[in-house]
DNA sequence: GCCGTTTTCGGCCCGACTGTTTTCAGTCG
């Protein structure tokens, strides 16, 4: 089961307890919701944490939800929820997925109309709209009647939330429209927030922020955004619009000497903010986009930077990254959040496909490697490793593959006599067949440093023998590097299943480092797993994978997933000087 | 149902916006 379809679970529950007692199980409702979002936005699998025994570890899964899910991944029906949502008629939980139906609605609808088939719902509720029978429902008019028309239209076109969208993808979003927003003078200052500022690896809407005192010339000129499809709404501080490709922004403005709070404020995440706000309460404060407010006084303290927000708080300032609610507030509170990793910590990038003819079994570069050295150096890194697929089994034999190899030795040999300032490990990525041997044989293996190695096939295996398999490529003393380590390519497919357990154990023992790769599709191995890896002492590495000098500029992606996995530097080995660096590689 | 620098009991974030209302309910972030 994945993390949605457990996440949707819990909004069904929910969805229900509102319906069938609002006030009896009001914080029953709030703590599914919460536990929905956790789990809604987890990089690794829940399931991953159910066999590691860290479900607890989870911010809003406390005893009971525990018990839920130990009884879901052991029996894969929990009994509770199924007693919760008896009852409430299946296409309500349907019509709760489009964007605009809360519980009340899509319940009231279902129930007027008497709509029983889970899978026509939507469509039988359009034909109604259209028939104009909804309007004469009481407490429904014309407009809310042409609204439910649009959402359901929308909605079956993936647009709004309805789809996510990749990090470097909502990035590029939100850099053309503050380039916009930028034109207009009334914009003072502007910054993305939400999940894109905490470098989630998939976003779901756009949020802005701007900093005016003029807020209605911001917005004016906001929804004459030169793509924009539609007005969802527009109010007096805040307003959100569609963009060409059914992108939703939201957009919300203060004045410059509370943009702080706002920052705060629309950063999120919910549960952090949530968390903090609970903690603000037992010092008597309230707090809000606007500032902090003591209750007993009712004075507003205003802020116009974040960090005067949170050291009224009596907290150190808190990275967007940690804004999870994973304990970072206590820690603040401590002074004794980590030392994240930044981008100019990295000293090499290992996983680079030059343009070397090598015949690889998978896709090759398309740039030589002269100019791949020529951007490592602008990048300021000190060694990189070529590590191109290794050459197709299929169409040569053992001898083939290691003179081909041998050939691009003696390439990497040769660009080495000319002065490029920049060091050169001599890699591979190395396929791990389904048996667990590596593509190549020892002899080729010998003339490496070091090989990169990685599942490019049978990922269907199951979850015992995938393990094995990854253990027995590892084995090997040339395998120094898991790359891609789950597999996922982000909204297209799910990693592969491995005992994530067995594998950090073997990892930490043997000194084998797992990548965090930075390919925009990839962005593996996410946050979570980061986390859990880093404690239990796995070396890791981060590197861009790249196929083209243009792509080496992904790097920063990867260092958002460790920083959002707690990751100093300390904890990577590509921030190690060249000597460190290859002195593990040897190892 | 969760959670702990007033608490293992008794609390539980805060506000914007819309439509259909004459003061509010529902949804969203």
């Amino acid at each position: 089961m994945t993390n949605q379809e457990i996440a949707k679970l819990l909004k069904n529950v929910a969805t229900a307890y509102t319906i069938k007692d609002e006030n009896k199980f009001r914080f029953q409702i709030i703590a599914y919701l919460r536990a929905a979002d956790t789990i809604g936005n987890l990089s690794g699998e829940l399931q991953d944490y159910y066999y590691d025994n860290k479900l607890s570890q989870l911010p809003g899964i406390g005893k009971t939800l525990k018990d839920h899910f130990t009884e879901l991944f052991k029996t894969g029906k929990v009994s509770h929820f199924d007693w919760a949502i008896k009852g409430i008629p299946e296409s309500v939980f349907v019509l709760t997925d489009i964007p605009g139906f809360g519980p009340k609605t899509a319940f009231r609808l279902a129930h007027e109309f008497n709509l029983k088939n889970p899978e026509s719902a939507i469509s039988d509720l359009e034909k109604l709209a259209h028939e104009g029978k909804i309007a004469t429902l009481e407490g429904f008019g014309e407009k809310s009647q042409a609204d439910i028309i649009r959402s359901i239209e929308e909605f079956k076109q993936g647009k709004g939330k309805t789809t996510r969208m990749t990090l470097p993808y909502a990035f590029e979003i939100s850099e053309r429209i503050i380039d916009y927003l930028k034109q207009n003078p009334a914009v003072l200052q502007v910054n993305a927030l939400g999940s894109l500022r905490r470098r989630s690896p998939t976003v779901g809407d756009i949020d802005i922020a701007v900093a005016s005192n003029e807020p209605k010339l911001v917005l004016e000129h906001f929804v004459n955004y030169p793509s924009l499809e539609r007005i969802i709404e527009k109010g007096d501080v805040s307003a959100s619009i569609l963009v060409s490709g059914g992108r939703q922004i939201d957009l919300l403005i203060q004045p410059e000497n509370s943009y702080g709070s706002l920052l705060q404020h629309f950063t999120g995440s919910k549960n952090h903010n949530v968390h903090l706000r609970e903690y603000a309460l037992k010092k008597g404060l309230s707090l809000s986009e606007y500032g902090i407010k003591t209750i007993k006084t009712k004075k507003i303290s205003i802020f116009s930077n974040e960090d005067d927000f949170y050291h009224a708080l009596d907290l150190d300032w808190i990275p967007p990254e940690l804004r999870e609610d994973q304990g970072e507030i206590e820690l603040a509170k401590q002074h004794k959040l980590p030392q994240l990793i930044e981008l100019k910590d990295i000293k090499g990038d290992l996983h680079l496909h030059s343009n070397f003819p090598i015949e690889p079994s998978h896709d090759l570069g398309s740039d030589n490697m002269e100019a791949m050295l020529n951007k490592a150096k602008e990048l300021n890194y000190e060694y990189v490793g070529f590590a191109e697929h290794n050459p197709s089994q299929s169409k040569h034999d053992e001898g083939a593959i290691y003179d081909l190899i041998a050939r691009r030795n003696e390439n990497i040999e040769h660009i080495k006599t000319s002065n490029y300032n920049v060091r050169i490990f001599k890699l591979l990525e190395t396929d791990i067949l389904p048996n667990g041997e590596l593509a190549i044989g020892n002899k080729s293996l010998e003339i490496l440093d070091g090989t990169i190695v990685s599942i490019h096939s049978l990922f269907s295996l199951n979850k015992t023998d995938m393990t094995k398999r990854v253990i027995a490529g590892l084995s090997h003393q040339k395998a120094k590097i898991l790359a891609h380590p789950t597999g996922r390519m982000l909204n297209i497919r799910n990693g592969y299943q491995l005992d994530w357990e067995q594998i950090f154990e073997f990892c930490n023992k043997y000194r084998k480092a797992l990548e965090i790769n930075s390919w925009p599709g990839r962005l593996d191995l996410g946050d979570g797993l980061i986390k859990l890896a880093l404690e239990s002492n796995v070396p890791l590495i981060i590197d861009s994978d790249s196929h083209a000098v243009a792509q080496m500029d992904v790097q920063k992606y990867g260092v958002f997933m460790a920083r959002r996995g707690w990751a100093t530097k300390h904890d990577i080995l590509n921030t190690l000087g060249y000597n460190k660096f290859a002195e593990w590689l040897k190892s």
